[in-house]
DNA sequence: GCCTAAGTTCAATTTTTATTGAAACATGTC
DNA sequence: GACATGTTTCAATAAAAATTGAACTTAGGC
């Protein structure tokens, strides 16, 4: 598995484009790069991000690109990820065409919108199939201390279930 | 990235394994498997972890790898994540050199236990990180509003590195 | 309504991560 | 202390995930 803090993300940088990179956007940068990678983020979303987390004003489409020296098609996705996640705005002058970027003000929403979309699914999904295991064990004659163990596993699972938008409410601003 | 629920994990099995397995077997493999995948640790891993959390019996070695037609390696890697990560404990039957795995009694502190050891130390060395951040941003002058964000930004993290070991206690039993 | 700048899509490729298996290492038994 | 059994290590390989870039689509100004 990937290990516990990683090595050196040395990777694609060195390919010249950290010179585009004040030394402070390239550690905001690892910094959310760290982060994202606990919670399952690629690394160029989180570069992104760092980038408009840096900086003064919204940057446009072809700003980012350059600055980070990366493909127009992770460009891309990486901002319909933000855009998906709420975690950027489209800051539109109108007669221009062209959108430009800024993190919306909650990063504290941003980070809850993004957990809550990976483990809710997960969970309800559980559900049903905790109790088929259940089922299934109880029929061929499982062990009490087996049976036990998974009822207790498919009590977490439903409390879980109900906690969960307790502490991570759908989103009332930030 | 990862898709948000894994389209079928049809890879490796199919491999003439799954016969081995009983039906609610499978499925809460595929349970701990997913549940895995949103804390970033491998399958195999979950697996091995699954198989044991079903088992009215501690196994060994030899059993698991067959159960799970996994190679020695793998399995090997796997219990030691487990140790690792207290979540499987040795059960030893004096003169017999074959060791045994059951899991712990408290699969509660087994995920507090995992999630500490991936997030603790990052918070750690973000804190440094940010304040040179900080330092970095404002020499440059950079505008209020970058400097304010990086400021939460910071506080943030400083609260998290205080909150986490309220939320996750070391391991006081579970 | 046409033309072009702006953005998206997705198959091919690169990069990263997980798994395998054979060789090396331990450790209990006689 | 030699042997056999049980386990770990790690270089090679396979699998999964991220990234690229060129072809395609969309939207806005004229």
């Amino acid at each position: 598995m990937k290990p516990p803090v990683k090595k050196t993300p040395v990777a694609r940088r060195g390919r010249r484009d950290s010179h585009r990179l004040t030394p402070h956007e390239l550690e905001l940068g690892a910094f959310f790069v760290q982060m994202a990678g606990i919670l399952g983020v690629p690394r160029s979303v989180a570069q992104i991000y760092a980038l408009l987390y840096a900086a003064d004003a919204a940057l446009d489409f072809d700003q980012i690109q350059a600055k980070l020296g990366m493909s127009k098609g992770s460009v891309s996705q990486g901002l319909k990820f933000l855009r998906d996640h709420e975690m950027i705005l489209s800051v539109k002058a109108k007669g221009v065409r062209r959108e430009r970027w800024e993190p919306t003000p909650s990063l504290a929403a941003s980070m809850v919108n993004l957990v809550r979309r990976q483990v809710l699914p997960a969970l309800e999904q559980s559900t049903p199939a905790l109790q088929r295991v259940l089922d299934g064990a109880q029929k061929a004659g499982a062990s009490p201390e087996v049976l036990e163990r998974l009822t207790r596993l498919k009590r977490w699972n439903a409390r879980a279930l109900e906690l969960f938008p307790l502490m991570l409410p759908p989103s009332p601003g930030g």
